[in-house]
DNA sequence: GTACTTGTTGAACG
DNA sequence: TCGTTCAACAAGTA
């Protein structure tokens, strides 16, 4: 599923790909996709160019040269492919003025597109209370520290999953950074000690920069700019490794269910206490 | 046929 | 107000 490091990747393909370009036309196929009145949207979009994409939290922000910022997001499902070839699944496509296009599919319908005034970005996004991005500055152990300490009850997988105290993680990333950390994802966050606290806090950068290095994960849908799948996957230590041998210490790779959602680790080497 | 999956939000709880 | 839990959204896969 696209988390930070699959968003990022688009984002950086798609600076390369279409930025300048004009959008001649916009199609919609599913109405439901686009988070706006439609007349509206067509009349902000169509005729306008693009000047260059940005991302916030899992959120693409296509910034137009007209005071308007689209606001992408492909949830579970979706994928934005540069040319790419229409399919019962294309919900979206931007048809630009040389003649190329970008297809928005998305096989669960959760995705959206969204129309902000771009001097509206900041009270948007504020709004929305995502927390702070992981490769921002500001980010120091420090701030993580008072992030954690307003949560010791909650369990640490679930903590780095909500978007409120943290952009861009989810499942996938979340599993595999507990790994590397070997904090067993059930630990409360009172338990954690600081040398856990600091092996988590760099491990968030780690492996998601190791992650955008190989253009993401394609666990199930996932899928670049250029329709391709992302290398990551071959790079995972417990995600989708149920019942397979630990790289680490030869142990069986547990699943278990955390919050309605699944939570893989080693039930040997990532620590309870 | 049924359970399962997944990111985010909003409702409901204490 | 806050933290926390859970249903809801959709539809393909096992």
């Amino acid at each position: 599923m696209p988390e930070l490091p699959e968003v990022e990747t688009i984002k950086r393909q798609l600076n390369l790909l279409i930025a300048d370009k004009k959008i001649k036309r916009i199609e919609i196929l599913l109405p439901k996709i686009v988070k706006a009145p439609l007349a509206e949207f067509k009349k902000a979009v169509q005729g306008a160019k693009i000047i260059e994409i940005d991302r916030r939290a899992k959120i693409l922000i296509i910034h137009l040269n007209n005071g308007w910022s689209l606001l992408i997001h492909l949830k579970l499902s979706g994928q934005l492919i540069f040319d790419g070839q229409k399919t019962k699944f294309t919900h979206v496509i931007f048809h630009f003025s040389d003649g190329h296009r970008l297809i928005f599919n998305d096989l669960r319908q959760f995705g959206y597109v969204k129309l902000v005034k771009t001097d509206q970005l900041d009270n948007f996004l504020q709004k929305e209370k995502i927390g702070p991005e992981p490769f921002d500055k500001d980010f120091t152990l420090a701030k993580f520290v008072a992030r954690l300490d307003r949560r010791p009850n909650a369990k640490i997988k679930q903590f780095l999953m909500d978007p409120t105290n943290l952009a861009g993680i989810g499942n996938i990333y979340s599993d595999e950074i507990l790994f590397a950390s070997r904090v067993h994802p059930l630990r409360k966050i009172k338990d954690l000690k600081p040398s856990d606290i600091k092996a988590i806090y760099q491990n968030i950068r780690k492996i998601l920069t190791e992650a955008i290095k190989l253009k993401g994960t394609s666990a199930n849908l996932y899928l670049d700019a250029y329709g391709r799948q992302g290398d990551f996957l071959n790079h995972l230590k417990v995600y989708g490794r149920e019942g397979e041998k630990c790289y680490r210490c030869k142990d069986i790779i547990k699943r278990i269910k955390l919050g309605g959602r699944s939570a893989h680790f080693c039930p040997a080497c990532q620590r309870l206490v």
